[in-house]
DNA sequence: CAAAACATTGCCCATAGGGGTAATATCATG
DNA sequence: CATGATATTACCCCTATGGGCAATGTTTTG
């Protein structure tokens, strides 16, 4: 039986790629293509492919979050993760959406179709580096405590570089209590200063990286 | 006369893509291929091709360093600036290091094919949005006065999370120095705060984004 | 050589930031 | 209902941070 693949990737020398890819290998099939979140979930829809190869930057909709829309709908269809980024936080991000594994897309082909094929057997297939990275996830995870939604709320504006007191005014407290949700902060994120913290969630994946967004007067 | 052409990208399946798309024009000839940056600017010393599709993120050696080792050392090829991520500051680096045009991977096969033959014409073919980032910088250029070596430095150390105190003690200074060069940084900056200044650098690529290197104790 | 830019040190001062402790109201959950 | 988590406010205290001003030696540049 063909293993029938889905490629949602927005690049199309990727897709390009993988076709070839795919065409050395007579048990895969390449059933259709995306080039975007949505348009990857409702391909997925349509074809109900055994495997989906899934990059995780793509405009409309992410990749996580197709891969969890997908794996929520269709739970006999499998994602891999094929990404260019050996990032915790995308690791992290994908596994939990659903993915069975994570490949960099430096992998090559005959790596790429042996995960293929164990994705469609609901192996898991995921690349050491990225492993490596659910080590420190699982390790870390019971250590570090989770934040209160609202002290995320003031990580999320410790992130655009504002002072405690431009913080106190956006949510309508007074300072004093956003210095202390800083201090909770700080403390849970095992960090010294705002400045770390922000450094640490942005590694961490706590909040969006925005680039571009800019600050105040940047 | 067919126009030579050397790939460098680190990712197989990228390369695979790129062969392809290639492959559908007879006036463009695929004479190599490299994964990183030193064997791209080795590669072109042999080959001589007239235009290199370069990557920028790349192991060894990033893109931009081979760019501009390609440039200087080899004036009569061009390079083509062929990257996934569009971002203002490897815009500026690519063009700053030589690069004739700056294209985005989701580039389809004719205008990647055009852009080429243009190249080796040493006509300039850069995507409009990545035009955009050089007009405003070159239009902030003279707003944004250059950091000087040591401030770039004390910078470097900004965006780890180090405080005044210990940056003193990695250079060798008085915290008062450091201070000073904390001050120049953030009026240079247009920013009120060492995060802000960090958020910024980063924004504007004046750091490395350095991502899992991670704090003194993340 | 002279001028400009740079790195460095020093000092004063006001504010921002962060640690400690504690009390109160609310809400979810056992 | 009672307990615990959360949000909020309010202190105190000390350090870190950043702005302004000035001076000196060094390097770069015109």
């Amino acid at each position: 039986m063909v293993i029938r693949v889905l490629i949602a990737d927005d690049h199309s020398i990727v897709r390009e790629g993988l076709r070839m890819f795919l065409g050395r290998d007579s048990e895969v099939a390449l059933v259709g293509e995306a080039a975007n979140g949505v348009e990857a979930v409702s391909r997925a829809r349509e074809l109900r492919p055994d495997v989906v190869l899934m990059d995780l930057l793509m405009p409309e909709m992410d990749g996580i979050a197709a891969t969890a829309a997908i794996r929520s709908e269709l739970p006999e269809t499998e994602v891999i993760a094929l990404t260019s980024v050996l990032e915790s936080a995308a690791v992290i991000g994908a596994v939990k959406a659903g993915a069975i594994g994570y490949l960099l897309k430096d992998t090559q082909a005959p790596e790429l179709l042996k995960a293929i094929k164990a994705a469609a057997a609901g192996q898991v297939q995921i690349s050491s580096q990225a492993s490596a990275y659910l080590v420190r996830e699982v390790r870390t995870s019971e250590i570090r405590e989770p934040l209160t939604e609202r002290e995320t709320e003031v990580l999320h504006l410790l992130a655009q570089g504002r002072s405690n007191k431009e913080i106190a005014r956006d949510l309508h407290v007074v300072e004093d209590t956003v210095k202390v949700h800083v201090k909770h902060i700080l403390a849970k994120l095992g960090v010294q200063s705002r400045t770390q913290a922000v450094l640490c969630a942005m590694r961490l994946g706590l909040v969006p990286t925005e680039r571009g967004k800019g600050l105040r007067n940047g």
